[in-house]
DNA sequence: CGGGGTATTGAGACAAATCAACCTTGGTGG
DNA sequence: CCACCAAGGTTGATTTGTCTCAATACCCCG
């Protein structure tokens, strides 16, 4: 009902969602939008639920991952304000969501948000570049966890944390997320993913006294361990 | 130019890209496609080379892959008749690909396939649907690399193949691609890949003579050592 | 009848998993 | 205020799965 305070607007606006988009229609996109709050841990989405609903994280950070019957997990990726939470097949989702802080996230009806998309073709066209987007970031992570060792690993998904920080040419780093989970998105146990970090820290790349704060002192050898394009 | 034998056009009409599609419109691709033929080892896509084209195989088989500057590759799929072939990032292609045999693949040029993508609401449906379904595949085949231990990765790579194979009741499938090419795809060397063969045989799982061709002894024991839902 | 590419198998090295201890931190209640 | 506890993190010792290196076998093709 549009009851989203100034923070989800400006979120809305600046989104890859809304990129180029009429003035009328992130208006008519934020009278569908609800804003949502969670806790931290809470689920935003129970894996192999109805997708009835599209999500645009606002504030927080958001955990997105899949649990098999043997009670392996991985983590397919980590979100944060601007991005978007709500790609599935066959109408149900395939991977669980939870908040990893406290966070808010807009919520958007797919039954309502579809005759939006069906009018608009620049939605249309930032719906696809965003799609592309998510399959370029999995194509990158399929390649660190199928081809590279620990530390290389750790690189990479540091590395990306850095370059997406919204504080472009900071050197600090903020992970809201565990070793756990780290090493749930990387294929390792938690274990080594704390031993990765200890050897960057070693090798001068990092420092870091606060397990959940880091700083980049070598950007060059953190990107080349990372191997991104 | 529409020079495109019967092999092509019935290829197209019963892939998901031509799901539910109008006769015209199935007519409209049919007239900008081009039937391209290639050898065993040749390549349709290199590596960030502009996109201009998508791709539907027709006959044969394909793989998708990415090359670091170090050297390593990691495949990211195979593709058969009736597959998909042209996502990209802001007009380049992320990956190569190349023919596993003698393969045969239609190929629309972009510009003037967009178009057509423009005007009929069917087509956006099926192209976001295979869009999905790309993605899909990708969450699995990351759960497999980044969970699954070697005999697990095998077993999730032949459940895939199986399941894909035309032939559903068939046991037997046909396996084009060398030990290398798993390997690369599971996040293995061919030797353990080839071990990992060898184990499911020894288990009793499946069988084989030839290196290219294996029956599926035990379809459930492989189901749940693949674990796919 | 070679010969290159491919597959299998073995032995040893090594990276990561496992098992386990200990430390820190933050929150709770006596 | 401090004892207590739980959750998370680091580090160490050991085991194990996979990689690496190496030898041999295979087979299609020229």
């Amino acid at each position: 009902m549009a009851k989203s305070p100034k923070l989800a607007e400006d979120m809305l606006a600046h989104s890859d969602l809304c990129r180029d988009l009429s003035q009328s229609s992130v208006q008519a996109l934020l009278a569908l939008a609800r804003l949502e709050d969670y806790t931290s841990g809470q689920r935003i989405i129970e894996q192999g639920q109805r997708a009835t609903s599209i999500y645009l994280p606002c504030s927080g950070s958001l955990r997105v991952e899949r649990v098999s019957a043997g009670g392996q997990r991985q983590v397919m990726g980590f979100l944060f304000p601007g991005d978007f939470l709500g790609f599935n097949s066959s109408g149900h989702f395939l991977y669980g969501a939870a908040a990893l802080e406290a966070s808010a996230v807009l919520c958007f009806p797919t039954d309502r948000f579809e005759p939006l998309l069906a009018s608009d073709p620049k939605l249309r066209e930032n719906l696809s570049r965003i799609s592309n987007a998510v399959l370029t970031r999995l194509l990158d992570h399929l390649f660190a966890v199928g081809q590279k060792r620990a530390h290389a690993r750790l690189a990479f998904f540091l590395f990306g944390l850095w370059r997406r920080g919204a504080s472009s040419q900071q050197r600090e780093i903020r992970i809201p997320m565990t070793r756990a989970d780290i090493g749930d998105y990387l294929g390792l146990t938690l274990e080594t993913t704390s031993r990765a970090f200890t050897r960057l820290r070693d090798e001068g790349i990092i420092s870091s006294t606060d397990p959940h704060r880091v700083a980049i002192v070598d950007p060059d050898a953190l990107g080349s361990l990372a191997e991104v394009d």
